[in-house]
DNA sequence: TTGGAATGTCAACAAGGCTGACTTATCCTC
DNA sequence: GAGGATAAGTCAGCCTTGTTGACATTCCAA
């Protein structure tokens, strides 16, 4: 199982060694920390946590999506994303819309407050995520794209691209 | 607060626009999602979960560990780690050993036991991060890891700093 | 028109974070 | 040697966010 770096007609592949691979593993876990502390820290101030942040920042993302959409988006059961959604009609951040075609689907919504929320949290996050692009530089960045782009499963990938596409 | 791509005398930093951050942005929360797909799905068959995972994983990486040093890393309380320690002790993944220099101390270490499930959790997560990395390639792997040690904060890239060097 | 499929809601439970208060054992300094 | 500081562990109780199960509503196709 361990890696033989010279091989394959004496290509360097120095780069996939399971310590080379490990290092990554540690990267990813102590980034993540990273990546989601700030906008952890305003939610903390309120009653909501990380799961409302990811609700709101979908529903940014696709106005007007349904709570099916969502939730294979998020990959959470609708019981849970329920919960999340509950609170969060019931402080007006979000709207709820029967839909026009099929009443059973509900549409969802920012308000001018949800909106104004989803602002302040990924402007927190994507001031270190600026940091972070800036420190790195312009092809860090890509490489950093297409190695995160190739770890996803292929059914999140695709609700990845669909998102991606959109606002391009 | 938008971007303006074209600043900095001229100099092309289209790679810092909102957009481009957005999409870090997801690329991040779904690439994260995949990493731990694999190691949850075998956590899932036992009675424990990514906790436990975390736990593992740092002791195999630092053995002779103290609680404390563990805490640090790891980022959550005592109480909180204390709820996984007792488990993997109680069911021989882990052992404490009082410490020699100070009694207080506690070194943690895997048993055969607990390398075991190291291994075969760490395996399933390798294969991952290796097929991500072949596909991208060397020159995005410098470049991913590069943009996680930036988005990492501080005291965070101390232990990682610390556990990077150790084996290399 | 009726039965199955899909959407969404309510209730209850579990994992794993958290705080606070406390004990025990050990170390170290005055 | 006494007393404070430190390491570890414990108990109790709370919150968020996952889960399953049961159920109502709505749509659509046989």
């Amino acid at each position: 199982m361990s890696d033989n770096p010279m091989s394959q007609s004496g290509q360097s592949l120095l780069f996939l060694t399971d310590e080379q691979l490990r290092k990554g593993i540690e990267a990813m876990f102590f980034a993540y920390r990273g990546f989601t502390a700030d906008p952890d820290r305003i939610l903390a101030d309120m009653e909501y946590g990380r799961a409302h942040h990811r609700a709101i920042h979908f529903i940014h993302r696709s106005p007007g999506t349904t709570v099916n959409n969502l939730l294979s988006i998020l990959g959470v059961t609708k019981q849970s994303l329920n919960r999340v959604l509950r609170t969060l009609i019931e402080d007006g951040l979000v709207e709820s819309r029967i839909g026009k075609e099929d009443k059973r689907e509900r549409h969802l919504h920012l308000t001018e407050k949800g909106a104004e929320l989803e602002r302040s949290l990924s402007d927190a996050q994507r001031d270190r995520m600026r940091a972070a692009y800036r420190a790195a530089g312009p092809v860090a960045v890509a490489g950093f794209r297409q190695v995160l782009e190739a770890m996803m499963d292929q059914d999140l990938r695709r609700h990845y691209d669909t998102l991606k596409d959109r606002g391009a």
